[in-house]
DNA sequence: TCTGTTATGAAATAACATAACACTTAGTCA
DNA sequence: TGACTAAGTGTTATGTTATTTCATAACAGA
């Protein structure tokens, strides 16, 4: 398969296998229990699907496979499942896509991401907002929470 | 009317009207023409209907509110002329609202908006995205559109 | 006028997301 | 330990946003 695009490959990200799987989920597990919050089945099955998945997984993606059985699980099931995750840092929702991917950078940060149109990746990276702060600060804002997305 | 919002007010948009609006329907039509585009019924009505707002609209907004007599748009002539108009930079969209805004910045840019979860209100600015351009290409990436959005 | 292209009209449906309510489970504290 | 409370889940239904598809109309250039 020839690749249009031209992008480091060492910004995609193959999903998570194996035992490197299990140590992401035994890590979040950790962190819940550190926040004492509970990582329950559904969530953890979302979290799951999501580091198993090759990139941005749509809502209706997870719903399908959600059931192990192949069995579809409840919409609300899935949106309550990424609502915490994103919550607690363990996921990103990308807006221009309507879709989400596991957090990939450690710490309570602001998220942004590339996004190649070409293949689908979305590479997450740390921004530097400095200077859009100072204007939102200007204006009298005070920021909760950003979105940067570029294609 | 008392405002939980703290930020300024200047940076707010009250719908256009009357002599204003026509002004700036007349300057979008020119800019059209200059660049051989039409500014068919449909888009103009959308572009209206946008300036007129007092905030971000939503395309169902739109749609109902497109006919002079209330009667509804179909959506896909509204989705095609926000297409339109987002193509011209005449309009943006917000992703994080699904929503739609008349462009308050002349010329070709990078539209950025501070959004307030108080009173709806979104002010356009011109970011300043250079050290995220810098990364972006040193990651291979040819950065065609970028969304910022801040609450 | 013919032809290619761009735009519109209309119906149906796909895709995305939430409301509401009943029920269960986990913690907690008298 | 039993009753209470809060958080979480299951389920049905519905609301919201967006696109596909096919047919037709308007326009520009040969």
């Amino acid at each position: 398969m020839i690749s249009p695009c031209h992008h480091a490959e060492s910004v995609e990200h193959a999903g998570l296998t194996g035992a490197a799987l299990r140590q992401a989920i035994g890590a979040a597990e950790t962190h819940c229990l550190e926040r004492q919050q509970r990582l329950t089945a559904p969530r953890r099955r979302v979290l799951e699907l999501l580091l198993a998945a090759d990139g941005p997984q749509k809502a209706y993606d997870l719903i399908a496979a959600f059931g192990a059985d192949g069995e579809p699980a409840k919409p609300p099931t899935v949106y309550r499942a990424l609502e915490f995750l994103e919550r607690l840092g363990f996921a990103h929702r990308i807006e221009s896509l309507n879709a989400y991917v596991p957090c990939r950078i450690q710490g309570g940060h602001k998220a942004a991401f590339l996004i190649c149109d070409c293949c689908g990746a979305a590479a997450e990276f740390e921004p530097d907002f400095g200077p859009q702060m100072a204007s939102a600060a200007a204006a009298g804002y005070v920021v909760r929470s950003v979105t940067l997305e570029a294609r």
